[in-house]
DNA sequence: TAAATAGTGTCTCTGAGACACTATTCA
DNA sequence: TGAATAGTGTCTCAGAGACACTATTTA
């Protein structure tokens, strides 16, 4: 290192930036494989091409590249990767910071987390032909570095933010019945929250109900529409 | 860049990676200059020396070194820079990460922040002799960088956990009266919490009594100890 | 006894959960 | 009319704030 006085950026190190995302979303109760009628609240995996690592599963990640934001790399990962457009809103978690982390030298993670409809993963997810899959947060099976770690934070932040507001990762549509919204918030709190009962009567200070007529379902009385605030 | 498949950790710009802390305390009545019997809370600056920039002031920083932790970043230039002792918890805000926050180059700054009790400041600040002050953070005039920015998201951070839990910043030692935590507290919320009469009794509850007999203040009547939990 | 401070009891309000009840539709 | 789903009314309970009241000490 330089003397006192006379130090440049030059004289520090300069670590490689990973940036790994965790793509969340809920499973409709008809994707979960397990009969009942409640969602389930997945991350999105990539199956890993490079050597001997061949056929595990990660995160979304890549690396910051030359002037290019954080948020800007996540969006780019997304498209590149998974086909997905820009209109996504990735929340940075932390930075994951183990000096040996990485076999290949130092590099930090800046880790995000983001939300993404499952309609708009499904095609994409069947269109990579195995190379990704979602797979509920509970069961996401070994990961490499510290991705298990990052899809833990990400849960975690995300059942923060939908115990205080209406569907902010906005996996619904514009307007949804009160039932929708329960589905959403019952399998991001892991089936842990309370009533769906008790849920509508919080649920609907949130919301502002929808111009639109009510929807109309198979049988039973049709379903008034809401709208976020 | 090289072929794909062949990528490595060099292909990819590496960034300088700052380390950007504010240290947050809380001035005790007596040292606000308002003559009241409320606290303040306040951030430590640091006056600049380098070039033109002289005279500003700024957060304490430093730059990642080989091998180091974040946490241990953040330890270190509390040690270089205050002569504070390891004894801290450092917690990770966000990266700041706007292209153009370093004139000498790609620069991302961890921001953090650290609570340290004003007991243990104020004689590192009375002999750093004009190098170092603590300011309300509502006055912390002009700032380099992002500082500003950083500052705020400190103080929110810092507000929400002191809306939760008792003191989670340990400002106070080990046993204190209710009088006594209501000060920090207030201090923190920035005099818009509650009363004090309402304060006891919401703080009790995240309390343990403290075996030790009640403090015999100058006047009135002596006031119980309480532990954090 | 007055002043000063610490601590308690009580009232009201609000929000959440439980749960029974009503409403609307289709077969 | 019965089954299925949506939506409402009511009860209870817990936490928070307001505020008056009691307790303990010094001068």
């Amino acid at each position: 290192m330089a003397k006192k006085g006379k130090r440049t950026l030059q004289d520090y190190p300069r670590p490689s930036v990973a940036v790994d995302t965790a793509v969340l979303t809920v499973l409709p109760p008809e994707r979960t494989g397990r009969g009942d009628d409640r969602g389930e609240l997945a991350v999105l995996q990539v199956r890993r091409t490079g050597g001997h690592k061949r056929g595990e599963w990660s995160l979304l990640g890549t690396f910051l590249h030359e002037g290019e934001l954080l948020a800007g790399s996540v969006a780019r990962s997304l498209r590149e990767k998974a086909g997905l457009g820009d209109d996504v809103v990735p929340r940075q978690l932390r930075v994951f910071d183990a000096v040996e982390r990485d076999t290949r030298g130092r590099v930090l993670s800046v880790a995000h987390k983001v939300w993404v409809p499952h309609a708009r993963l499904a095609p994409v997810v069947e269109a990579a032909d195995g190379g990704l899959r979602l797979v509920p947060v509970g069961e996401v099976g070994p990961m490499p570095f510290d991705h298990p770690e990052i899809v833990a934070e990400a849960v975690a932040q995300g059942r923060a933010e939908y115990a205080k507001r209406a569907d902010p990762g906005r996996l619904l549509p514009g307007s949804f019945t009160l039932h929708e919204l329960w589905v959403v918030h019952d399998a991001v709190a892991g089936h842990f929250d309370s009533t769906e009962d008790a849920f509508r009567l919080r649920a609907v200070r949130l919301l502002e109900p929808s111009p639109e007529p009510p929807r109309k379902l198979d049988v039973g009385r049709p379903a008034k529409l809401y709208r976020r605030r």
